[in-house]
DNA sequence: CCCTAAATGGATCGATCGCTCTAGTCCGTA
DNA sequence: TACGGACTAGAGCGATCGATCCATTTAGGG
C-alpha cells in the first residue's frame, strides 16, 4: 500500500548493505568460483552479517551468486564497450578489447577478467539458475560485438558468427593468460582476431 | 586364489586402487572443479576408502588432484592427436579438432571436454601445484598443435603464435558450448580457425 | 609357517559449511 | 509517545568438509 510512497530517501540507504554484498560476491566468484567461495567469506568481505544476507536474498547463496554474476557481467560489458568504441575499424576495435583485457588482468594480478567463466564452468549441469545467468551474459556480449561488426559493414550473418568466435577466443586467451601469468595469449589473440575480422569485411 | 598368477599380475594389482582413484578424480574435476569435488565423493566413485587414498597420496586431495589432471591431460592430448592426424592440411586438421571436441562434448551431455579448464580457473593464485600442472598441460597442447602447423609448411614463429590462439579459441568455444548446451560455438570456431590457418600458410 | 610391509576399512577428529533463528536497533508515520 | 516494518547482529543448528588414526587383512620372502 505505502510501497509507492517510499520514493524519498529509500534507494541509497536501503540498498547499501545489499550492494556491498553483491559487489563483494562478484569479485570473489570471479577469483575463486562458486564452491570456492564461502558465505562466511562473503559476509566478512562485504562487512555485512548473515542476517542481512538472508534478509536480502532469502534463497541464499545461489540467489546472491546469480545477482552478483549479473552485476559482474554489466561491469565486463562496460569493458567491452570501451574497447569496441576505441576505434572505427572493427578489426582494430576487437584487437583493442583483447589488449584492454590483458591490461586489466595484469594490473589486477591476473584475477579480474571475465566474471562468469570460473563460476560457469564448475556449475554446468548443477545449478540451472546460475548456468542460465551465465548464458545470458555470454549472449549479451556476443550481441555487443556483433553489432560493432555490423556497423563496420560486415553482413549480419557473418557478423553474428564472427562475434561468437571472437568471444570464444577472448575467453580462452584469458584462461591461458591467467594460468601462465603472461599476457602473451591475449595479445596474440588480438592480432589474430583483427586479421580474421579484416578478412570478413 | 592362485599364487603364481598373483606374482605376474602384481604391478597392476598393486596400483589398481590407485588408478581408480586417479581416473575417478579426473572425471569429477573436469565436471565440477576442485572445490566442488569432495574427497568423500571421490572415494565413493572410485570404490575406494579414505585409507587407500591417504596411503597413495599422503599430501591428500591436492596431490591426488594434480595427478588426476596429468591423467586427464594425457587423455585430451590423445583427442587432439586424433584430430590433428585426421587430415594432411593443417587447416582442415585444426577444424577437425573442434568438430571432434564438439562431438565428444555432446555425447557426454556437455561434461567431457578439457579436463583442466574448470579446475584451473578457480584455483589460480591459490594452489601453485595445481596451477603449474594446468599450465604444463596447456603448453603441451600448444606444442602439439604448433608441430602440426610446422609440418604444414608454416614457419616456426608463426606456427607457435597461431597454435596459442588456436588453443585459446578451442578452450573458449568449449566454454560457450557447454554453458549454452549447443555445439554451434565449436563448429564456428572450426570454420574460423581453418580460415586463419589457411591465411598463414 | 612366520614375519614384514603394503594395502584396506572405517570410525572419528576439529573445523567449517550453508543456513536458521531470535532478539534486537533504527526510523518514518501518526 | 507509540507503533510497525525494514534492517542488523551473531549464536548456534545439523551436515559435511578434508584429514588422521589404527586395527585388520593381504601377499611374498625367508
Amino acid at each position: 500500500m505505502n510501497a509507492t510512497e517510499r520514493t524519498t530517501a529509500q534507494p541509497e540507504a536501503r540498498s547499501d548493505t545489499r550492494t556491498r554484498l553483491v559487489v563483494a560476491t562478484a569479485t570473489l566468484l570471479q577469483r575463486q568460483g562458486y564452491e570456492g567461495t564461502s558465505v562466511k567469506q562473503i559476509v566478512r568481505e562485504a562487512e555485512a552479517t548473515y542476517g542481512s544476507l538472508y534478509h536480502f536474498f532469502p534463497a541464499g547463496k545461489e540467489e546472491l551468486a546469480a545477482e552478483a554474476l549479473r552485476f559482474g557481467a554489466a561491469d565486463f560489458t562496460e569493458l567491452l564497450r570501451r574497447g569496441l568504441s576505441s576505434a572505427d575499424e572493427p578489426a582494430e576495435a576487437v584487437a583493442n578489447c583483447a589488449h584492454l583485457l590483458a591490461d586489466t588482468l595484469r594490473e589486477s594480478n591476473w584475477t579480474d577478467g571475465c566474471p562468469v567463466a570460473a563460476t560457469a564452468l564448475e556449475i554446468i549441469g548443477r545449478s540451472p539458475v546460475i548456468q542460465r545467468t551465465s548464458d545470458e551474459a555470454l549472449r549479451q556480449w556476443r550481441e555487443l560485438i556483433a553489432s560493432k561488426l555490423k556497423d563496420g559493414a560486415i553482413p549480419e550473418v557473418k557478423a553474428v558468427a564472427l562475434a561468437c568466435t571472437i568471444l570464444s577466443t577472448l575467453e580462452g586467451a584469458e584462461l591461458l593468460s591467467r594460468v601462465s601469468s603472461d599476457d602473451e595469449p591475449l595479445h596474440l589473440a588480438a592480432e589474430h582476431l583483427a586479421q580474421l575480422v579484416r578478412a570478413s569485411a
